[in-house]
RNA sequence: GGGUGCGUAGCUCAGGGGUAGAGCGUUGCCUUCACACGGCAGAAGUCGUUGGUUCAAUUCCAACCGCACCCACCA
């Protein structure tokens, strides 16, 4: 093996292409009765780069992926990638025009194919990325939301739900957005907090009986240009300040537009001037107060939320922002302009372009949610899916039970067109093609006719809904049953998702609703949510601040493991994660760690031997390595259930484990048997290095899945595995806690643990004195026979570690320690000790015993303590005091020792 | 306005009814033949505040104070 673990990223490429040649991470379809295990990877958008979201995203999954296979189920992990609508078509757009291309020359065709064209050139690299990142997926079966068979899915689909009458057109308002020219879905919308003025106008009422003459309404408004749009003005039926109002008429200024003064129990008259202007066709609450009282629809923004023609000529073309200037100006000269005051006021925002989004009275597709969202919630409810962490359980309610209409339409070229047709006469003819749309209306009308299809993409979202089942073959063919696909069969549902919780309701719930609808079941068991990557101040990641930590970079810098474990040992279920570069550099060493720890054991001539058994083991400090190693294997499995997932748990205890228990505690501790030059030590010496070789490789392969890339290499080059050569460690099955197999070793287990801390007593009292650590040094006690006898088994490794020999006896310028409370050994000092330092140690120590001392005292004096608590604390507590006391007498004793010794040296 | 989560060592964070844990940083010693990307030893916390439940609270409950985030509304 090299000196130094290779962390560069084409040693890294080498072990993967590796995998992916033989196949390793391909399912095995229906073989050998293992049972189907199945994940669907979030599909990147085509335009992404792999960001840090992702690496975390799929290295959760890729621990569990390869746990799972170690464990002898049939994996499937299907990857691939989204056609993410909006944000390509954006994309190729600015391309095109960056080569001079206009895009609205283009039609619609050639946009396409331009598209195509670059998604084919482009739309692998995130793909190639997360082969960086290792994940270990089943590359053939990727999918792509527009491919043929999937598309195919998308339109089934929609039909299905058409017919049943989910799917309707409808003219509402939605959120429009002005600048990509299209609809876009509620939970697209981001409210930006920003300063505005609110304008304070006076509407001069119409004169007529009980008018005074010059009176008028003042509404209150931050949106004064929309006021070529109002059709009323609407107060509150109990506001005693408009009661005289009543029925009565005004002018809306400019406008020139007589308007009545309606009554709605919507109108709040707290807020404003409690006198609200009814703009139907550009608010959400107006168009449902204009609704209620019969009112039309006066839109007075194009497409661009440029003014149109139904404004008086002088504004038509502005922009909404001139118009409000202009508007203000001119209600200043007539004198209408009563106030303005600032005021910071939430205004919506489209996620994609950033600007602010137009309510706007359109037609569009939707898609009715309440019956869907109904059984998702119940299905949650159930139990049927579980959500980690559960406190999104309240949100998910909350969003479901009070969900609105899915606006599925989007006005974009780039994504599945609606399959719909139009009749001259605007009849609707639903068909998966344009040769059965024509069939399908001559067959209604009787004859031939004309038909024009739906000029509208879906929502992207609409495709990834149906993304757990279609990637599998469901509605990939034109007819026959959608659910006769192998693949579908065998592998659905999945078991678990993984994903940011961002996405819980543009995806997730989707899926659920739709997954329901069509395969009758929940699409998977259980949805691991995790949270947010922050930059180390704890900050958002964003390009804006540039702040964003690049994974690729990291794994450059550090390797794939270090990132990868980094990752996995701050995945806590619902918190942000602040990524630090010293976290990933300090699991970089882990990993240096591990490669070292695998040169000395083949340097020590440990070899792996696979008819080894645990039971045979004899020596002390073996059994106690296999119990604990036990006690890790059991924690990993409890950790990384699916409906556990505690990443972070497990990475912590390998962590542990290797390097301070392995590496620490047993292979220092095995060090004097390994180096063993006599025969009659060849016995102990074959046991260290065939327990230590049998240790490593469960470890090897319990690391496996969250640094896949270390381990396979130490698999392949380390001597220790030299019988396994060729093989792969990621198709070896994992460590089982039943693989060790223990015997009644509790004594040893003991023993071991006694002998380990005596080591860290020894150690700590040398260096409060200022002992060279390579000294050997005597020692000697009045300590029990069997204590005497330990001392002399484990002399070698007290020798090795601690740097002390025992002696049965001895007289000379010496000090006691307490330990165990029942071993008093003394230290022979040399001249040059720091008794100081020693006294003041023993003077602490005494305090703290004696705190523990009074504090057992009192809670034992306690009589309700007595009555109430269990028998063990109970008894701790006891054997607490007891040995506080004892410690505190001989530490007085070594206190007495200290001050003779200084006297004589006086 | 409704909801969720978080305040624990200098920093970043785990933990969880029975005398506080990790990584990084820091202090001292060690260039000992796996590893200085290392070893050994240490210092460092009234576990946000105030009450309550309990024999026992940092942990459970309530209120409050701070900090995030989500949903709704904003005339």
């Amino acid at each position: 093996m090299d000196k130094r673990y290779d962390f560069s990223a084409e040693a890294e490429r080498a072990l993967y292409d590796d995998w992916e040649k033989r196949g390793a991470f391909r399912c095995a379809g229906r073989v050998d009765g293992k049972q189907p295990y199945t994940l669907m990877m979030p599909p990147p958008n085509v335009t992404g780069r792999l960001h840090i979201g992702h690496a975390l995203d799929n290295t959760l999954q890729d621990i569990l992926v390869r746990l799972r296979r170690q464990q002898g189920y049939d994996c499937l992990w299907l990857p691939g990638t989204d056609h993410a609508g909006i944000a390509t078509q954006l994309l190729v757009s600015r391309q095109l025009a960056e080569q001079g291309i206009a895009v609205e020359r283009l039609s619609r065709e050639d946009f396409l194919a331009h598209t195509w064209r670059w998604k084919e050139q482009y739309g692998n690299i995130i793909l190639q990325q997360l082969r960086r990142l290792g994940a270990s997926c089943d590359w053939e079966k990727a999918r792509f939301t527009m491919d043929e068979g999937l598309s195919c899915a998308v339109r089934r689909a929609f039909l299905e739900l058409y017919e049943q009458g989910l799917i309707y057109r409808d003219e509402r308002l939605v959120n429009w957005d002005p600048q990509l020219q299209t609809a876009i879905s509620d939970l697209e919308v981001r409210q930006q907090e920003e300063r505005g003025q609110l304008c304070l106008i006076d509407y001069p009422l119409i004169e007529e009986r009980g008018v005074e003459k010059g009176a008028s309404i003042t509404i209150a408004t931050m949106r004064p240009e929309t006021l070529f749009g109002d059709l009323a003005v609407a107060v509150h039926p109990k506001d005693e300040r408009y009661r005289a109002l009543r029925g009565k008429r005004c002018l809306v200024p400019l406008a020139e537009r007589e308007v009545a003064i309606i009554e709605d129990e919507r109108v709040e008259r707290e807020q404003g001037t409690g006198a609200l202007k009814i703009t139907p066709a550009h608010d959400f609450l107006d168009f449902e107060i204009g609704k209620t009282h019969g009112l039309a629809l006066c839109s007075i923004f194009d497409a661009q939320a440029r003014l149109n023609d139904e404004v008086p000529e002088a504004y038509r073309g502005l922009s909404r922002e001139q118009a409000r200037e202009r508007v203000l100006v001119d209600l200043q000269s007539q004198g209408l302009l009563r106030e303005i005051k600032q005021q910071t006021h939430s205004v919506p925002h489209g996620e994609r372009s950033g600007v602010a989004l137009e309510p706007k009275l359109t037609k569009q597709w939707f898609m009715n949610m309440e019956g869907l969202a109904k059984d998702a919630l119940a299905a949650v409810e159930r139990r049927e899916t579980i959500l980690i962490p559960q406190t999104w359980l309240n949100t998910w309610r909350r969003w479901l039970e009070n969900i609105q209409p899915w606006c599925l339409s989007r006005q974009l070229w780039w994504g599945h067109r609606i399959p719909i047709w139009y009749t001259p006469d605007g009849e609707q003819v639903a068909a998966a093609n344009e040769a059965e749309a024509l069939q399908k209306a001559e067959a209604r009308f009787g004859k031939k006719v004309v038909l024009r299809q739906d000029e509208d993409v879906l929502d992207t979202w609409f495709s990834s809904a149906l993304w757990p089942f279609s990637t599998l073959g469901w509605g990939n063919e034109k007819e026959g049953d959608p659910n006769k696909a192998p693949l579908l069969q065998r592998y659905f549902s999945t078991q678990l998702l993984v994903t940011g919780f961002d996405i819980l309701f543009f995806w997730v719930a989707r899926m659920m609703m739709l997954s329901l609808r069509f395969k009758n079941c929940v699409p998977f068991k259980v949805v691991y949510l995790h949270a947010l990557i922050r930059d180390g101040q704890g900050r958002k990641m964003s390009k804006s601040l540039g702040n964003v930590v690049d994974p690729i970079d990291l794994m450059d810098r550090y390797g794939c493991d270090a990132l990868r474990f980094t990752l996995a040992s701050q995945a806590v279920p619902g918190r942000d994660l602040r990524l630090s570069e010293k976290r990933i550099e300090g699991n970089r060493n882990f990993i240096t760690k591990l490669w070292n720890a695998a040169r000395f054991l083949e340097m020590q001539g440990c070899r792996y031997d696979e008819n080894f058994k645990t039971k045979a083991v004899e020596g002390a400090v073996h059994r106690w390595m296999l119990t604990r190693l036990r006690a890790l294997a059991e924690g990993l499995e409890e950790d990384l259930r699916d409906e556990v997932c505690l990443f972070h748990e497990a990475a912590s205890k390998l962590y542990h484990f290797l390097w301070g228990v392995f590496c620490d505690e047993y292979l220092e501790t095995i060090k004097p048997a390994l180096a063993g030059k006599e025969d009659k030590d060849e016995k102990a010496r074959n046991e260290a290095r065939v327990v230590s070789a049998w240790v490593f490789y469960g470890v090897v392969r319990l690391l496996h899945p969250f640094v896949p890339f270390a381990t396979e290499r130490i698999f392949q080059e380390c001597q220790v595995f030299a019988s396994s050569k060729g093989r792969l460690l990621m198709t070896e099955k994992t460590l089982r806690a039943e693989d060790i197999v223990c015997g009644d070793w509790d004594d040893d287990v003991a023993e071991t643990k006694w002998v380990l801390g005596l080591i860290d007593k020894i150690r700590s009292i040398r260096s409060d004195l200022g002992l060279s650590p390579k000294a050997t040094v005597p020692w000697f006690g009045d300590v029990l026979d069997r204590t005497e006898k330990r001392l002399e088994k484990w002399g070698d490794v007290l020798r090795a570690m601690a740097g002390v020999e025992w002696r049965s006896i001895g007289e000379g310028r010496e000090i006691g320690f307490v330990y165990d409370g029942v071993v008093e050994p003394k230290l022979f000092l040399p001249e040059e000790v720091d008794l100081k330092a020693m006294s003041v140690r023993i003077k602490k120590q005494l305090d703290d015993w004696n705190k523990v001392c009074k504090n057992s005292s009192a809670k034992l004096d306690n009589k309700k303590f007595k009555e109430n608590a269990p028998h063990n604390i109970l008894k701790a507590e006891e054997e607490k005091l007891t040995e506080a006391k004892n410690n505190m007498e001989l530490l007085s004793n070594i206190q007495e020792d200290i001050k003779k010794i200084i006297k004589k040296l006086l």
